[in-house]
Parts: C-alpha cells; sequence; structure tokens
DNA sequence: CTAGGGTTAG
C-alpha cells in the first residue's frame, strides 16, 4: 500500500513514525479520499502494532482539519482504540460523536471495549439502548457476559439471536470453554448442524480446545475428521491445535508427522511441539528444540522456564528467564509464576519480592492467578505474615487461593489456623483435603491427620495419590501397622493406580511398622521402580536388622543402573554399622565418593563413626570424629559416647561427654542420652543435675521409646519406663513371646538404636524418637 | 467499507 507516496511496513514502528510526518505534511486538500485512505491504513498499523501514541498523533489531526465529523474516519479512530485496549480514550470519543453514538458499528465497538474491561451491566445497558441490532452487537454481548463469566445470561441472549451465524455459534463455544463448561461446548457444537450452520477454522480451534481439557481424545479424533473433511486442516492455527490434541492424546508420531508436514510453521507450531518432547520425558531434545526454534515468544521462553521450574532445576530456570529478559521480550502473568515458584523453591526471598515488585507495577497484584504462587513464595520463605497480606489483597479468591493460604499455614506450623481457614473456605476439593491433611503429618499430628481423612471419606470427596502419600506417611510416623494396612485397603478400593509413588509409600510404611515381609511384596509388585523406592526398601531391611539383606539389594540396585542417592548411602551405611561390617562400610563409604561423587553430609560422617565405634574401634571412631572438614554433628559424639558406654572406656567417655555437652545445650535428644549414660553407670547425682537442667531449659523429654502394637493401639515405653500396666511383662517378654490384650505378639530387641534430627527424607519425615527394638505381629507361636 | 468468534504455557 502507498499512502502519501511511503512505503509502508506496519510492523516497523520507525517507518510509522516517517509515515505520519509524511501524512501532516500532505495537504488533504487535492485529494480528500487519498488522504482518509492514508489515513485509514496508518490507523490500522497503530492498532495491529498497539500503538496508541501514534494513534492519538492522527487524533490530533483529523480534529484540527475538522475530519472528525466524517463517519469512516472517527470510526477509524474509535477502532484503533479500541483494539489497542485504549479504554478510556475509545470512551471518551464515543461520547463526543454525539448523535452518531447511535451508530451501529461505533455501538458494536463499544461493547467490545467493556468487554475487554469487564464491564458486562454497561455493555448490556448500551446495548438494550441501541434503536439497531445486527447478529454481531449479539455476538460481541455474549463474548462480553462469557468474559465475565455470566455464562447463564449469555445462553439466554444466545437463544434470542434472531439469525444465528457461525461467529455466534463460535462465541458461544468458546466462551463455555473458557468457562470451565466444556461438555456444554461440546454439546452446542453437535447442534450447529441442525441449525444448518457449519463450523469453521476458529469454531473448530476452539471445540478442540475443550476436547484437550476434557481429556476427550475419542471426541478429539473425531473433530479431526470434520476437520479434514471441510479442508480446514490446511489453515495455520488449525494444524497447531491439531498438533496440542495429538501431543495431548500421546500420539506423538502423528504429532510430529502433521508438524512436518505443515506448508508454514509459526512460533505457535515450534511451541507446541516443545511439549512433545517434554511430555515424553526427552527434556534434553527439548532444550535442543527451543535453542533451534526460528523464533521464540513469551511463551515459548514461558513453557521452557516454568518446566525446568517443575523439574526442580531452579537455576537453569532462572538462567533462562535473564536470557528472555535480555533478548527484550516482556515476562509476562506465567512467566513471573515460575519465576515465583523458583523463587519458593529456593527460599529465595530477595528474588521473590523483586518478582512481587513487578506484579505491583504492572498492577497484575490482584489477579488471582499470580496470588497463589506469591502466597506459596512467601510462606516457603517463612514469611506468613506476607502470605496473609497477599491473600487478603485478591478481591476474587478461587479455591487455588485457598488452598496455597493453607498450605503455606501449615508449612509454617500453624495447622490451627489452617484448619480455620479450611472450615471457613467456600468450596473445597480434593486438593484443600491433601493440603489440610498433609499439614498435620508434617507437623507430626498424625492421629489428627487420619482422623482428618477419615471425615474426608464421609464428605464424598474421593481420595487421590497424593492424599494416600500423605496418609500412610502418618501410619508409617506413628507406627501403625493395623492403620496401614487399612489404608493400603482403601487404595486397592478406591483403584487408586499403584505405581512407583503408592507402591515407595507402601513399602516405607510396612516397613517403618516393623511388616518387613509386606514391605518387601509391595517392593517386589511395583511394576517400576526408581532410586527412591530402593532406597526406601534398603533403609527398612537395615532398620529392621536385615543388614545382609540390605546390601544385597543395594548390589542388585546397582546392577539395575538405577543411582544411589545420598540418603540411600545412609541406609547402606547404616547396615553395615549394624551388622558389624566395618571394612564393607568403609568400602561403600569410600565408593560414594569415587563412583558416585556423593559429597559426604554430616549424617553420613555420624554412620561411619557409629560404625566404627559400635565394632569396638573407638580411637579411630575419635580419630575420624576429628577429622570430618567440618562441625560434626552431636549425633556422631553420642554414638561415638554410647560406645565409651558399651566398651567402658570411661576417660574417653569423659572428653566426649564434655564435648557433646558443649554441643547439645538445647536439645532434649543429647540431654536424654547424657542422662541414660550416667545412669547406667550409677552416676546418679550427675543424673538429676541434667534432669534439672532440662526442666530449667523447659526441654521435654522426647527421648527413646519402644512401640508395641496391640489390636489398633500402639503403646509406647521410655527406656526405664513402668508407668504401662503391663510393663513388667513386656520387658520380661523381650526377646520373646508376649502375651497382651490376649495377642500374642513377638518382640524383636535388635540393638539400642538412636535416629534423631528432622531432615526430611523424600517428603517424609523420619521417626523422631529413639525405638529400642521393634516388635511385630504373627499369627502365634504355634504356627510360627 | 468498517464491527463479532482464535491457536502455543500456567
Amino acid at each position: 500500500m502507498k499512502p502519501c507516496g511511503v512505503v509502508f511496513n506496519p510492523a516497523k514502528s520507525d517507518q510509522l513514525k516517517s509515515a505520519l510526518k509524511t501524512l501532516s505534511s500532505t495537504h488533504p486538500s487535492s485529494s480528500f479520499n487519498a488522504y482518509s485512505n492514508a489515513c485509514a491504513s496508518l490507523l490500522n498499523a497503530c492498532a495491529t502494532n498497539a500503538s496508541t501514541k501514534h494513534g492519538k498523533v492522527i487524533h490530533a489531526h483529523l480534529t484540527k482539519l475538522g475530519f472528525l465529523s466524517h463517519r469512516f474516519l472517527s470510526l477509524k479512530l474509535l477502532i484503533m482504540y479500541v483494539r489497542c485496549n485504549s479504554f478510556h480514550d475509545a470512551n471518551s470519543l464515543f461520547n463526543e460523536m454525539g448523535d452518531r453514538s447511535s451508530d451501529l458499528i461505533a455501538s458494536n465497538c463499544m461493547i467490545s471495549a467493556y468487554s475487554q474491561m469487564g464491564l458486562s451491566d454497561q455493555a448490556k445497558r448500551l446495548f438494550d439502548k441501541m434503536p439497531e441490532r445486527n447478529i454481531v452487537s449479539w455476538t460481541a454481548l455474549i463474548t462480553c457476559l462469557m468474559q465475565c463469566g455470566k455464562v447463564h445470561d449469555a445462553c439466554e441472549y444466545f437463544h434470542r439471536i434472531p439469525t444465528q451465524s457461525v461467529v455466534s455459534f463460535t462465541a458461544i463455544i468458546s466462551g463455555y470453554v473458557q468457562n470451565g463448561l466444556h461438555i456444554a461446548a461440546l454439546k452446542i457444537f453437535r447442534e450447529m448442524y441442525r441449525y444448518e450452520v457449519l463450523p469453521n477454522d476458529v469454531t473448530f480451534i476452539c471445540i478442540i480446545r475443550g476436547c484437550v481439557c476434557l481429556r476427550w481424545f475419542r471426541e478429539g479424533k473425531c473433530v479431526m475428521g470434520q476437520i479434514v473433511r471441510l479442508g480446514f486442516q490446511s489453515y495455520l492455527p488449525v494444524s497447531n491445535s491439531i498438533i496440542t490434541l495429538l501431543v495431548r492424546m500421546g500420539d506423538m508420531e502423528l504429532a510430529r508427522r502433521v508438524f512436518d508436514g505443515m506448508a508454514e510453521k509459526d512460533v505457535v507450531s515450534w511451541t507446541a511441539i516443545l511439549d512433545l518432547y517434554v511430555e515424553k520425558g526427552e527434556f534434553a531434545e527439548a532444550r535442543k528444540l527451543f535453542d533451534a526454534m526460528p523464533e521464540r515468544n513469551e511463551v515459548s521462553w514461558s513453557a521452557m522456564i516454568a518446566r525446568y521450574s517443575q523439574n526442580g532445576e531452579a537455576d537453569e530456570a532462572l538462567k533462562l528467564y535473564g536470557h528472555m529478559v535480555s533478548e527484550g521480550l516482556r515476562p509476562n502473568l506465567s512467566t513471573f509464576s515460575s519465576i515465583l515458584s523458583v523463587s519458593a523453591s529456593l527460599e529465595d526471598l530477595k528474588l521473590g519480592k523483586k518478582i512481587h515488585g513487578y506484579v505491583l507495577k504492572l498492577g497484575f497484584d490482584s489477579n488471582v492467578f499470580i496470588g497463589s504462587p506469591l502466597i506459596d513464595m512467601y510462606a516457603k520463605c517463612g514469611k506468613t505474615k506476607e502470605a496473609k497480606m497477599v491473600f487478603e489483597m485478591i478481591p476474587e479468591k478461587n479455591t487455588v487461593s485457598w488452598n496455597s493460604m493453607i498450605a503455606g499455614l501449615s508449612h509454617n506450623g500453624l495447622v490451627e489456623e489452617a484448619l480455620q481457614l479450611f472450615e471457613q473456605m467456600p468450596e473445597r476439593n480434593v486438593v484443600s483435603w491433601n493440603a489440610i491433611i498433609s499439614g498435620y503429618v508434617q507437623n507430626e499430628l498424625c492421629e489428627q491427620g487420619l482422623e482428618l481423612y477419615s471425615v474426608m471419606e464421609t464428605s464424598g470427596e474421593l481420595p487421590n495419590q497424593s492424599t494416600f502419600s500423605s496418609v500412610l506417611r502418618a501410619c508409617a510416623s506413628i507406627a501403625s501397622l493395623e492403620r496401614g494396612r487399612n489404608i493400603h485397603g482403601k487404595i486397592v478400593k478406591f483403584g487408586v493406580q499403584y505405581d512407583v509413588f503408592m507402591g515407595t509409600a507402601l513399602t516405607d510404611m510396612y516397613a517403618k511398622s516393623g511388616d518387613i515381609e509386606s514391605a518387601k511384596l509391595v517392593f517386589h509388585r511395583m511394576p517400576e521402580k526408581n532410586e527412591i523406592s530402593f532406597t526406601a526398601m534398603i533403609q527398612g531391611l537395615a532398620d529392621n536388622g536385615f543388614g545382609e539383606e540390605a546390601l544385597i539389594l543395594f548390589e542388585k540396585m546397582e546392577e539395575s543402573d538405577i543411582a544411589p542417592t545420598e540418603l540411600t548411602f545412609l541406609g547402606v551405611l547404616f547396615a553395615c554399622a549394624h551388622c558389624g561390617m566395618v571394612n564393607r562400610g568403609k568400602h561403600y563409604f569410600d565408593q560414594m565418593q569415587s563412583k558416585y561423587h556423593i559429597k559426604p553430609k554430616g549424617k553420613h560422617y555420624t554412620s561411619m563413626v557409629d560404625l566404627l565405634a559400635r565394632a569396638g574401634l573407638l580411637q579411630e571412631a575419635e580419630n575420624f570424629l576429628s577429622d570430618i572438614p567440618f562441625d560434626a554433628e552431636a549425633n556422631s559424639w553420642a554414638s561415638l559416647l554410647s560406645a565409651c558406654k558399651t566398651y567402658k572406656d570411661h576417660e574417653m567417655g569423659e572428653r566426649v561427654a564434655g564435648k557433646l555437652w558443649e554441643l547439645e545445650q538445647n536439645n532434649s535428644a543429647g540431654y536424654v542420652l547424657l542422662s541414660n549414660i550416667y545412669a547406667s553407670v550409677g552416676q546418679w547425682s550427675d543424673v538429676s543435675r541434667v534432669r534439672k537442667l532440662m526442666k530449667e531449659k523447659g526441654l521435654k523429654k522426647g527421648g527413646g521409646c519402644s512401640w508395641i502394637e496391640v489390636k489398633d493401639m500402639v503403646h509406647t515405653f521410655y527406656v526405664g519406663d513402668k508407668c504401662h500396666e503391663e510393663s513388667d511383662q513386656i520387658f520380661e517378654g523381650l526377646h520373646g513371646w508376649v502375651d497382651l490384650n490376649r495377642v500374642q505378639v513377638r518382640v524383636h530387641v535388635l540393638d539400642q538404636w538412636v535416629k534423631s534430627g528432622s531432615e526430611s527424607w523424600f517428603g517424609m519425615d523420619p521417626i523422631k524418637s529413639c525405638r529400642v527394638g521393634f516388635v511385630s505381629k504373627s499369627p502365634g507361636p504355634s504356627q510360627a
């Protein structure tokens, strides 16, 4: 197009500027038609560039020349403002139009403008006032109502339309899909044919989106057939939708074929195919494709950043974010939401606050979609107050916002408050239940967590994998085999998929409850095992005294090419320590570093000290301890002290006790251990000194206990504890059979072992109490 | 000769 002799590319803003200059120097008197056409095409360019600034210059010209009285030009101007999302400019121009504000096209434009602002009532008022309406007016109003979530209103208007068109049908379908009413969308889609209205490219795009959301792939395939029959597959956006559908269906091969066969591809096509590799788990391939893409927009970047963030690769996500910004692309809400979850996982408050700042600056702070990641970030950084403030600021909270707040409060130990919120929330879903249940379990309130699970069941909400993983953790934590078995039954009953997550949780629960046979059974039945499942089984075997078996399993794990983690080695070292396999322990400790490049942490060193000390190699243990490149854990000293007691090395005992005393000023477990050691050698005055100190410091005795489970009840006993009415019987029965409540139980005492600290183990807290042996229930001695 | 419905991520 050649307006005023200037070759014009609307995509180039500098060209727009020079075209504008030429326009202002052109005298319009020569040919009004040429001038007006030039103006129109410039205004079109402003609209596609969303450049109100340039549009306003043209507006000023037209005002000066008195050309605003021309209907065509003022309409073009109005359309420009609407397309640029400049509601206020559009609105004032419309009001200045005087009698022409009843113009059909102008009014239709204004309905669109109201729609952008979410002003459905004003749109309706204008619509009712209009002297004449056409199908465009009806469609614009329906779109506006749908965008405001007033689906019912939109439907009523839709059915009043005198003559339907593809566009009005498409508008209602799209509205249904946007409001999550995918089934209604499909129903209307089928009805179209009865009205003898044929779908077009846009209709197909909307309906495919609905099918994807519903995972109605059979319907999706059907729609694909219709697309081909009507010849829309050659439309670029339609092909893009088809690719998404195929990727979600899992038909990667066909998706790739469609992509390769496309005559032209755009950013959207490339971004859609990115997902294919991510879905297949070929993350490196995805990255390769991303780097090789001819064009990337903020969606492609955000998609990639989100994947890294979800994969726990926070650094890579941040690196990509930096690149994106330096390439001049504007991060959007979705990008911010990914970066916020990165900040949350890194507990990087500074970064999180920076993003929050951007969000505020862009005016997104009241947006529901950014609210939840913000709450999450603040909560993970321990800033409950800020999290609550964000929550309060969201004007229209959805279930996700409530869930984030509940999870955030639980994460910071505020379970009571979380429960209050849970009870207040207007609508709960399975995620809400999971948040509150896991909150209780995380905070060691396992009984209450299990109780809440029962309430959930009666409420009719269906539990899912995540629910059961919390509940099983609760059972493992209180070592309740009865409850655990019961939950296992529920998992089967509710038809929850038995995969690696459920299998691992069940293995762990059975192992922690002392039922090693069942643990082995569920472990071996797992369709697929990963490093976490192996670790759970190895640790379980080691904990229950089957050290040799634990090591055999570890060798199997190595053979199956599943790389052990630092937690696997904790189990392995534990097994060695408790079976007196000093050399093997040393071997694995070396191998962990040389073969797997895992840097030993405090707990590994503690295990090694324990290994040496238990074997009576006290001096070697002490040397090893002093060679630790960082401050040793108090537990290392405690292990050594314990061995000093066993091997009666009083001299070293004194030395080590002094060190432990220094380190463990505020740890009740340390005090308990110390007082027990004093007690065992009869230094009663020291015992009472330690107990008094504990009392003064307000430390509760949370020390070692034994437990025994009888008929769904877990009985616990502290060392020397005689409170339980049948304690004599129990202590006498150690290493043998005990008759408790007329149930025969076998009590095994392996060894005294201490397992403390609260570091989370793949989301499952280790048992905090010290257990002295374990108990398993058997059918009875006659059958044994 | 203008105006209404749209694909990719979360």
